[in-house]
DNA sequence: CAGCAGACTAAACGGGCGTTCAGCGCGCCA
DNA sequence: TGGCGCGCTGAACGCCCGTTTAGTCTGCTG
């Protein structure tokens, strides 16, 4: 049985990865032909290998999983929390797989709600060890509140994009790291902001939406 | 001169509703001859009124834009603060619009940043409204502020577009009102926690944020 | 050495795309 | 009434797409 990881000089893995590259760039639209010529093989050899454009797309979307289930895997064993977060925000290390991850959110499919399940999932987990080391309060919704949190990281890559393609900001897909710094210039402050003082004065309003929720579907 | 509305029986009228349905439908990718086919024309007045499949585009988003325009102004001038927000959350009076500007925003381009620099200045002013009447607290970073909360509008849509095509949830293209209840029966808790209380117990961490950025950047 | 399997390619196929073009019919104005 | 403009169409064009096919080369295996 290959692994994911020996098979990186061969025809197969080269085509895999400038797959990755492509439609990073530029969406799921572009064409076969594009990623044949980027990997320096023929179109028929891209067909040979993965059966069709959709088999291609499915292949990296497994080794973007793959890559994601491994990395953490290792993070879990071999790194202190602290490491974790500092390896999470060196963006260089995954190379097009960033970038090809905000495509798909930004597009949608398979990938893209596996991911968010997982972000979640993930959220969940690191709010609670908040939780317990009273970093962070308590939720009356623990999953909702991880999911709120993942929209929320969700809408701001989208907006980065957008900003991009307007040619107001570096591209996530393109340059991951300088639109992460470009992001956090403006973003870390709102978040702290919000993450830290209640926008709303009136407290009760949290009560008041549970009991309405309640209300509609006992 | 034409306005946009004794425009509304004429075959331009009727090709350009069709291609904002399609559109928000489908996405941009979808074909000229399905649009035609929708509006009961042929592919080539299409291009004969719009010039090309960029034009027409061109022309959805205008209407678009002008219709947010128009709407926004009759807010102003007609309607209570308490009116416009009940308007706001009927979706159905948006008819396709609201779909064709979901789909805008996760495919980017010249409609989606200037609808979202248009909700930024909004809900600036809006907040700037609840802090002077001392429901909403006030901010280092007003501006900052309403583009963050702005983001985490857009995720929300994003991640409900995600799940729609992932046959989880109604999709706010096509089933905008299914959609919008989907999403506050779980999100609206979260939301209002979040906005009640601080997710953060450690307070110092936006002075912390505030002056790491000053360090950076005199 | 024969033969076979698999990596790989050049060329072509069918289809959908956006777009063009020539022309038809109908209402308006001289 | 003749002609002109305009809304509109059917048919075609060229392009690019994903995919197929037939075949070559190479290296392993009996």
């Amino acid at each position: 049985m290959r692994s994911a990881i020996d098979d990186d000089l061969t025809a197969r893995a080269r085509i895999r990865d400038a797959a990755l590259l492509r439609f990073a760039r530029d969406g799921f639209g572009a064409g076969l032909r594009a990623v044949a010529t980027d990997a320096g093989v023929s179109p028929a050899l891209v067909i040979h290998h993965f059966g069709s454009k959709d088999g291609l797309r499915a292949a990296c979307d497994a080794y973007v999983l793959e890559r994601i289930r491994s990395q953490k895997e290792a993070s879990l064993t071999t790194e202190t929390p602290r490491e974790s977060m500092a390896h999470l925000a060196d963006l260089t290390q995954y190379g097009p797989v960033f970038g090809y991850v905000v495509r798909s959110l930004a597009a949608g499919g398979e990938l893209a709600s596996r991911f968010v399940d997982d972000m979640v999932a993930a959220t969940e987990d690191y709010l609670a060890l908040g939780v317990a080391a009273g970093t962070v309060s308590p939720s009356v919704d623990p999953a909702g509140r991880a999911r709120y949190l993942v929209a929320q990281s969700v809408g701001l890559l989208q907006l980065a994009l957008i900003d991009a393609e307007a040619g107001r900001a570096p591209s996530p897909t393109l340059e991951p790291v300088a639109a992460f710094t470009a992001l956090s210039r403006w973003a870390v402050v709102p978040a702290m902001e919000m993450l830290t003082e209640p926008l709303l004065t009136d407290h009760d309003l949290l009560a008041a939406a549970i009991h309405e929720l309640a209300r509609e579907e006992p």
